[in-house]
DNA sequence: AATGAATGAGCCTTCATTCAT
DNA sequence: GATGAATGAAGGCTCATTCAT
C-alpha cells in the first residue's frame, strides 16, 4: 500500500507516475515555471493525462503538497525515538533533530523540503489544508514541550516566541539555502551536519529557554 | 535629494513610476507571475517602456530588488542608534531590532520583506549581486560583534551557527508568514510589536551565546 | 500515394494546409516580412499549429523550402526525356529546358522559383541543405554534361565558368524578373514561350562551349 | 560637389552620414531586417533623424538606392575605355568587363551590387526609377551594340535573347553568389579576377552571338 | 536642426486545456 | 483509460514613429 506510492513498481499507474514526475518538477522550479509538458515528459505519460487525472495544473499541484509532506511525516515522526518517560531535554533535542532531517532530507525523492519552502514564499489554497492537518499539531507538540520548561503559568505570547525561536533556527537553513550557499560554500547536509547542526540549535535553545523560564517565574 | 528617488511628485519621470509599479507587483506575484502588462498599467505607461528604460523584464526585477534594499537600508540601517563606546549587548539589540523592522516594515511601500523572501525561495542571477554588496558585509557586521561575546578564539563554524541561530529566528517571522497568520491571528507587526519580538529573539539569543561561549571557553 | 502529399483532399491534416499555405506567403513575401498569423489564416488553422507541427517559423520555412524544391524536381527532372544513348547535345538541351521549366513554371502552387530566388539574395540557414542535397548533385550533373564537350582535359575553371553561363542564361529570367516585366512587358512565361527561350539559350551555349572547346584544345 | 556625396569631410551633414551608414545596412540585411536603430548606431545620429531627415524609412531606402547606383554609375561607366573608333568587339567586351565590376566590386563602400540584388528579388517602388533612368538606357546601349553583330534586320526578341544571355552570364555570379561561395569556396573577386571571368563570358558570348547572327541572315 | 523620451501596434512563442479518436 | 492533435489566450519583446523640448 505505501509502498506502491514510494515504489513506482511495473504495475505503476499513470497517476503515480505523475505524482512522482510533478513533485520533482515543482519542488524545483516552482508551480508557475514547471510545465505540464516537463511533467508528462518525465513521467512518460500523454500530455492529456494531467487534466484527466487530476483536473488541472492546480489540482495536481495540491495532490503533491499532501502527497511529499504524508511521505515525509512517515519517514521522519516529530517524536522520533521519544519513549514515555523521556525528559523534555530528550523531547525537544528529539523534536529538533527530526525537524532538521524532514526539512533538509537530501535523499534522492525527498523533495518535502523545497516544496514547502515555497509554499511559503507565495501560498496557494493547499496551504490551509497543510496547517490545519499537519502544521497545528506539529506546533502544538511543540508548545507541550515548551510548557514543561517553562511552567503551565507561561503565557501564550511567550510560548509562541520560544517556539519561533526553535522552529525558525531550523528554517533559517531550509529558507536562506541560495544564500547560505553562496556565504558559506562548504556547508553541507549529510546526516552527521544535520546531526551537528541539531546539536547546537539545540543547545542555543536550551540556554535561551531556561533564560525565559526563570525570568517568567520572577 | 533623497525624497526625489522616491517620491518623484508632478514631474515624476517614467522610469520612476516604473520602478515604483514594479516593485509592489514583483513583491506581492513574484517574478515569473508578474506580467509586463499588470507593471505598466499600474504605473499608467505605455509596454515599451519597459523595455527603453530597463531593456527587458528581468533587468527591471533585478533594478527594483537593488532601489527596494537600498531605501530600507537607509531608513534602517544595520547600526541603529549604536556610538562607538556601545556595550556589545546593545550592538546585538540594534542589529535585531533593525532586522525585525527592515523584514517586516508593514508602512506602504515597504516591500523589501516580500521581495527578499521570494528571492530566497527562488532565486534569480540577481541574487549574486545582492549577497555581495548587501548580505555579506551584513553577516560581517553580525559576525564582528559575536565575536565579542565568543572571544577571538572562537571557531567560524560557531561564529556562523550562532549568526544563523539570531538571523533565523527574525526571518522566521518573514518567511513563514502565511501559516503564522493562520496559527496565530491575532499577532501584528506594528512598531511596538516588533520591538517586543526583538526584546525576546535579544534575551533569548543573549543567553544562547553566553552558554555556548562558556562551553568554548571551557 | 504521392497525390496525398499535394492534394489532402477532405481530410486535409492541418500539417500539409501549413505547409501549403506556408509555401505561398513565404514566396511571395520572403521570410522576414511574412508572420506567422497571414500563413495560419490562409490554412484556417490555429496559430500555435505552427508551433505544434514544425516548432518554429524558421523550422517551417526551412520544410517549405524542401517540399517546394522537391515537388517541382519531380515534376521536372533535369534528365527529362533523355536517354542512356543521347547525344551530348541532347542531354544539354533537355537539361536546359528542365531548367527553364522547374525556374519559371507557372502554374498554381509553382512557388518554388521565387522562394529560390529570395533564398539565393538573403541565404537563410537552410540554404546549406539546399546546396549539399540539391545544388551540388545538379552541379555535377551538368558539369558532367559539359565534360563531353570540353573533353576530359578540361580545366576545372573552365567547367565552372560554362556551367555558369549557362545556368546564368537561365536564372536571368527568374532574379530579374521585376526589371524584365517592365522592359519588356509583352515577354509571358507560357510553355511555349519556355521552350522558346530554352531553344535560344541552347544555340547561345553551344556556340559557346564549342568555342571554347576548341581553344582549349589548341 | 560630388565630392560631398563620397567624401564625408570635416562639415559632413546628419543626413549625409545617414546615408552613408544606411547604405551600409540595408546592403548587408536587406529593407525589413535593417533597423532605424541600426542605422543611427552606425551613424551616430539620434533615433529621430530618420524620420526628420526622410520621413520614414522607406524613403530613406529609396534615397539609398540612388546615390548608391549613382556613385557606381560614375565609378564605372558602361563604355568604359571606349573610343569613338573601337570596334563592336572592343565595344562589348569593355561592356561585359564594367558591368563585372560594377556588380562584384569588392571595395569598400561599394554596396550597389548587393542593393541591386536584393531589389531584384523583393521590388519596392524605387525599382521604377530605376529602370527608366538606369537600366533601361543600359539595356538600350547593349542593344545597339548587339545590332552590329545582328544586322540592321535582327528582330527585337533576338536582340532582347542575346542581351539577356549576355547579362545573365554576369548577374549569376552576384545573385548566386551565396550558393557559389559554397559550390566554389576558393573563387574570389578581386580586380584580376573578374578580368578573367569577363574575358570568359566575352568569349562564350560573342561565339554566341555571331553564331545566331549566321543563323539570322540565312 | 537636433535630441532623448515615449508610444502603440504587432510579432513570435509558450502554455494549459480540450477535442476526437 | 489513454492518446496525439488542435485550440485560444496571453506574454515578452521589437520596431517605426512621434512628442516635447
Amino acid at each position: 500500500m505505501v509502498e506502491n506510492v514510494i515504489d513506482a513498481g511495473t504495475t505503476e499507474r499513470t497517476r503515480q507516475k505523475l505524482l512522482v514526475a510533478a513533485t520533482e518538477v515543482f519542488a524545483k522550479q516552482g508551480f508557475k515555471s514547471s510545465t505540464i509538458r516537463q511533467i508528462v515528459t518525465k513521467a512518460r505519460v500523454n500530455v492529456a493525462a494531467v487534466n484527466y487525472h487530476f483536473r488541472d495544473k492546480a489540482t495536481l499541484y495540491s495532490e503533491v503538497l499532501k502527497f511529499a509532506l504524508g511521505s515525509i511525516l512517515k519517514k521522519y515522526p516529530p517524536d522520533m525515538g521519544v519513549t514515555p518517560g523521556s525528559t523534555p531535554e530528550q523531547k525537544l533535542e528529539a523534536f529538533i533533530l527530526s525537524f532538521f532531517l524532514r526539512v533538509l532530507d537530501q535523499s534522492s525523492g525527498a523533495w518535502h523540503g523545497p516544496l514547502m519552502a515555497r509554499e511559503m514564499a507565495d501560498p496557494t489554497s493547499a496551504l490551509d489544508d497543510l496547517v490545519d492537518h499537519v502544521l497545528r499539531p506539529l506546533g502544538d507538540y511543540l508548545n507541550s514541550i515548551l510548557r514543561e520548561f517553562l511552567g503551565s503559568t507561561a503565557t501564550a505570547p511567550l510560548l509562541n516566541a520560544c517556539a519561533a525561536s526553535v522552529v525558525g533556527q531550523i528554517l533559517f537553513y531550509r529558507h536562506c539555502q541560495p544564500v547560505i550557499a553562496k556565504l558559506n560554500p562548504t556547508l553541507t547536509y549529510r546526516r552527521e551536519d544535520l546531526e551537528r547542526l541539531a546539536r547546537h540549535v539545540y543547545e542555543f535553545s536550551l540556554a535561551g529557554i531556561r533564560a525565559l523560564a526563570a525570568g517568567a517565574r520572577r
